[in-house]
DNA sequence: GCGTCCAGGTCTACC
DNA sequence: GGTAGACCTGGACGC
């Protein structure tokens, strides 16, 4: 198969640190996304508006400066280049405004090193869908099992790049799906009715999932809606919130509970209201304060801790 | 090789 | 409103 190839340059603000962001969550490694840790760089395979599939590749060239290599079997038109570099500002959340939380941090000295490496943002899907399904299927199991049922999804809902790189299904080609088939093919258990529910929600019902990003609701209601879907319990709404932009939350896990535990508790175990006074200070960003501060030593080089 | 435990929780029934 | 038990899968671990 002979691909075409184009390159694009994407300008990006200031205070945006291209590998913190890919590297600030586990989302990097679930398809269709995956990276190259060695040479920093964050692929995915995306269906575009016009039909065509393509594999975006991202890099900084330089500060400032994302270079896209975008792969496909037919050439691309403008409309399809724009798309993709859309596509790409939303999963790097080029438009989100961290300047408040960046100054917010700055009385915090502890937290310099938030600053100094840039971090603070991480990637997310395209879609609230697909953020929302991830979220669904990271839930009571181990992160291989929700990289396992994710990559199944790709391979056999999503559209194929290739043999081994499919698109992320959309909430048509999951809505048609069975929960037979999701429990048996794809393995993600008894979570299996609920991706099926919410796509049907989506598509039958005309839940509009995507207009939650920018949604005029404050959080507490925002997370009440969220809830309401099978399957979206306080943990998973918590970190759906986190990938809206909203951090009001803390979004405990039990990975947390433990980690929390290790870095202020002398690993002694600590109660999810000592948890939440810690962090209480930081008022509407205390869930990305905290978030930051279970993957400092992920983030951080040795020497610079 | 086999059995058990439990992990980046949620739902339902019951009190 | 609080709590116990069931729920899928698959990797880790002990034997």
């Amino acid at each position: 198969m002979r691909l075409s190839t184009r390159s694009i340059g994407v300008e990006v603000p200031e205070d945006f640190h291209f590998w913190s962001t890919v590297w600030s969550s586990g989302w990097c490694g679930l398809a269709p996304f995956s990276f190259d840790e060695e040479e920093r760089t964050l692929s995915r395979v995306q269906r575009l508006t016009s039909g065509k599939i393509v594999r975006a590749t991202v890099r900084e060239e330089r500060k400032g400066l994302l270079r896209i290599r975008v792969e496909s079997r037919e050439p691309l038109d403008e409309a399809d280049v724009e798309e993709v570099e859309s596509v790409v500002g939303t999963c790097l959340r080029l438009d989100e405004d961290l300047s408040p939380f960046f100054e917010m941090i700055e009385g915090y000295p502890e937290f310099g090193w938030v600053r100094e490496i840039g971090a603070g943002r991480s990637i997310r899907s395209p879609t609230v869908f697909e953020d929302m399904v991830k979220t669904i299927s990271s839930t009571n199991c181990s992160w291989a099992l929700t990289r396992a049922v994710t990559r199944r999804l790709c391979l056999r809902l999503g559209e194929p790049f290739s043999e081994e790189d499919h698109t992320f299904p959309t909430p048509r080609q999951v809505a048609s799906a069975t929960e037979g088939f999701i429990k048996a093919e794809i393995k993600a258990g008894y979570r299996s009715p609920y991706l099926v529910e919410l796509a049907r929600k989506i598509v039958d019902e005309g839940l509009d999932v995507e207009a939650w990003r920018n949604s005029p609701l404050d959080s507490v209601s925002l997370k009440r809606e969220v809830m309401k879907l099978r399957g979206v319990g306080d943990y998973a709404a918590d970190n759906i919130l986190k990938l809206l932009g909203r951090y009001d939350f803390l979004a405990l896990d039990s990975w947390v509970r433990r980690k929390f535990s290790q870095i202020h508790g002398k690993g002694e175990a600590v109660s999810d209201r000592e948890i939440e006074e810690f962090y209480a200070p930081f008022g509407k960003w205390k869930g990305l304060v905290l978030w930051l501060d279970m993957i400092k030593e992920h983030l951080v080089p040795k020497g610079r801790r």
